[in-house]
DNA sequence: CAAATAAGTCAACAACTGATTACTTAAATG
DNA sequence: CATTTAAGTAATCAGTTGTTGACTTATTTG
């Protein structure tokens, strides 16, 4: 007997099942190594509803990844210890395993089709909102340089799993990066 | 006639002509995007070549592309005006479509099986020469930090092609760069 | 309960991947 | 010049990819 209940039918779960998988494919194998394939199977579904509920794999990565890019717990408190709080936290997810939408986003980064969902993304969603937190001049210059700075930071640490910057000195490391995040902040 | 001059053979040349291409395609498209028949094509060459000359498409890679990552002339003038030097340099090939090593690794740094290519060349080739040229305490520390600010610099404004980054004040962004490279260069 | 609709399945397509094998042809060697 | 060695070619393998159309089955509606 391999199927006792039959498996009741719920479009909207199935959608969630399939939402969940995606994010955690691409969250493990960026957005070309992950298949379609894989993403129904974690799902206990059948490969061809992904093409039937989003259309296509982009528009499962549209719809599965991009509402989860979200900085604004980052931005609720006050700027003046931005840096500490920031560096603080990306040291602390260094070793997590877990479904984290930046890593998702940047393993999709090189990606043919995954490359204009990312720029608006990150356009849109990240450095606008915090080039509007920081006062002073050339707001969105700094936005950027603090963006660019997590971004390699996270690439290069939990992707490309260098040792120096994960292993060698913790404290230093995240001194160093919550002071070159604070200056950005503060200049003028 | 298709062949008047039915080509001279020559291992040599066809070598390279496999390995320029090779640079080209990669830089062009990452790793995986790259295909190998696209880079025999363009090499004027059979596709059996490669995998008779180089093994395979990882054994290409590794030989095109990772000895042409050397950022001794980086390090090769003072380093009290570093941070002006490189961010100038990193303005500048903003626009480039030329080959750029850096730009071909970062479209590798997705990749499984380039990975682990990419985790030591930035290791031996970049940070340990680096640090080495930094005097005071944590100087591992702050050449990560250096690397992962370049790093995400070039992943966000020359692949993904975020706007804010290259259009908006390149005055600005220059002198910012230059100021937070400059303090990893001179903090203690 | 029967008909209509929605949900899920199955098999296949067409395009592509990296790699290999057996083969042909040019160049070098004696 | 004949023979050996090296260089290059063509066809193909076995695998994967995203996507689709025709089908079956469950659920809801009248």
């Amino acid at each position: 007997m391999p199927h006792p209940t039959p498996k009741r039918r719920n479009a909207e779960k199935t959608q969630q099942a399939i939402l969940d998988a995606a994010c955690q494919v691409f969250f493990e194998k960026g957005y070309d190594a992950a298949g379609t394939r894989e993403i129904a199977d974690r799902a206990n579904v059948n490969v061809a509803l992904i093409s039937r509920y989003f259309g296509s794999k982009e528009g499962l990565f549209k719809t599965a990844i991009l509402p989860k890019l979200n900085i604004d717990f980052m931005l609720e408190e006050e700027m003046d210890n931005f840096g500490q709080r920031i560096a603080e936290m990306f040291a602390a997810k260094s070793g997590e395993k877990q479904f984290d939408p930046v890593i998702a986003l940047l393993r999709a980064s090189t990606s043919k089709e995954a490359i204009p969902l990312l720029r608006q993304t990150v356009e849109e969603q990240i450095i606008k909102p915090l080039a509007a937190r920081l006062k002073g001049k050339a707001a969105y210059e700094r936005a950027s340089l603090i963006v660019t700075q997590l971004t390699g930071y996270d690439l290069l640490n939990r992707i490309v799993n260098v040792k120096t910057i994960s292993t060698n000195n913790a404290e230093d490391m995240t001194r160093l990066l919550a002071k070159t995040l604070q200056d950005l902040v503060d200049a003028s």
